[in-house]
DNA sequence: GTCAGCAGCTACCTCTAGGTAAGCGCTTAC
DNA sequence: GTAAGCGCTTACCTAGAGGTAGCTGCTGAC
C-alpha cells in the first residue's frame, strides 16, 4: 500500500466514511443488486432477499431513491402498479459490490476451509 | 452487468451478506487503514480517527482480532507497550477499501457539486 | 362471498451500536 | 506530589436499526 502513508491519513478516512455514510446497513447493497437482476416490484424485492421484512424494505427504499440510486415509478391503472430501478448513477457502486461480494466468498471460504466448496443455504 | 441474471440472485447476494456480516458498522475499515498507514499503538489509532472513543475502539479491534484481519502483540517491559499490526490476510480487503475510497470521493463530488474540490476539514 | 395479491403503513418491541464520563494500575516527566 | 500518558474497562444512556403483527384500500380470481 505505497499510497497510505502516515500524512495522507485523514484523505483516505474521510471518503471512506462519505462511502460508508451512504450504504451502511445490511441491506442497502443487497436491494441494489436484486432490483439490478430484474426484480423491479416491492413485493418481488421483499421474496429475493431472505429475512428482510416489508417494513425495513420500505425504509431502505426510500433511502436509496434519497440518494439517487433508485427511481421509483408509479404506473396509474386501475391496479396501480410500482417499479423500482437503478439509476445509472448506481452503477458506480458496482467496484464496491464486486469487491465485496468477491472477499466474502474468499472469507467463507477461508473459515469453511478448502472442503466446503458450496455450502447449501 | 451481464452476470447479473435473476437466477444467480441468491449466489450474489449471500457473499455480499458474508462481507457485510464481518465489516460491518463505520469503524472497521476506518481503523484497517490507520493501522497500515503505521499508527500502530492504541492512543496512537485513537487520535487518528475523528471522534471515535476509546471504548469502541477497544471493542472493534477485538472484533478485528477474532476475525484474523490484526494482530496484538504485547511488549513487556516495565512500560507494557501495545502494538497492532494488520495481518497478510487484511490486504485481501483492499479491493474493497479503495472500491470505497474512491467512490466516497466520486459521490461527494457529485453532491457538492463540481465546484467544490477540496473542501476543509 | 372469500381469498389472495398488490404496495405499503402503523404500533409495538428488542437489541445493538455507539456516545459520555470516569477510573484502573502502571510509568515517566516536571 | 502532581500531572500526563499508556491501554484499556466499567457503568450509564440514547438513537436507531431492525423484527413482529396486523391493517389499509384496491383488484382479480375462484
Amino acid at each position: 500500500m505505497e499510497f497510505l502513508t502516515p500524512g495522507h491519513c485523514i484523505s483516505s478516512i474521510r471518503p471512506l466514511r462519505d462511502a460508508l455514510d451512504v450504504i451502511n446497513g445490511k441491506w442497502k447493497l443487497q436491494i441494489l443488486v436484486v432490483i439490478t437482476t430484474g426484480h423491479q416490484r416491492f413485493r418481488e424485492i421483499e421474496r429475493s432477499i431472505p429475512s428482510i421484512s416489508s417494513k425495513v424494505l420500505a425504509k431502505e427504499l426510500k433511502d436509496l431513491e434519497a440518494h439517487k440510486l433508485i427511481k421509483r415509478t408509479v404506473q396509474e391503472g386501475p391496479p396501480v402498479l410500482v417499479t423500482y430501478e437503478v439509476l445509472p448513477y448506481a452503477d458506480s457502486l458496482d467496484p464496491v459490490i464486486f469487491a465485496l461480494r468477491d472477499w466474502g466468498l474468499k472469507h467463507r471460504a477461508m473459515i469453511m476451509g478448502p472442503d466446503a466448496g458450496a455450502s447449501p443455504a
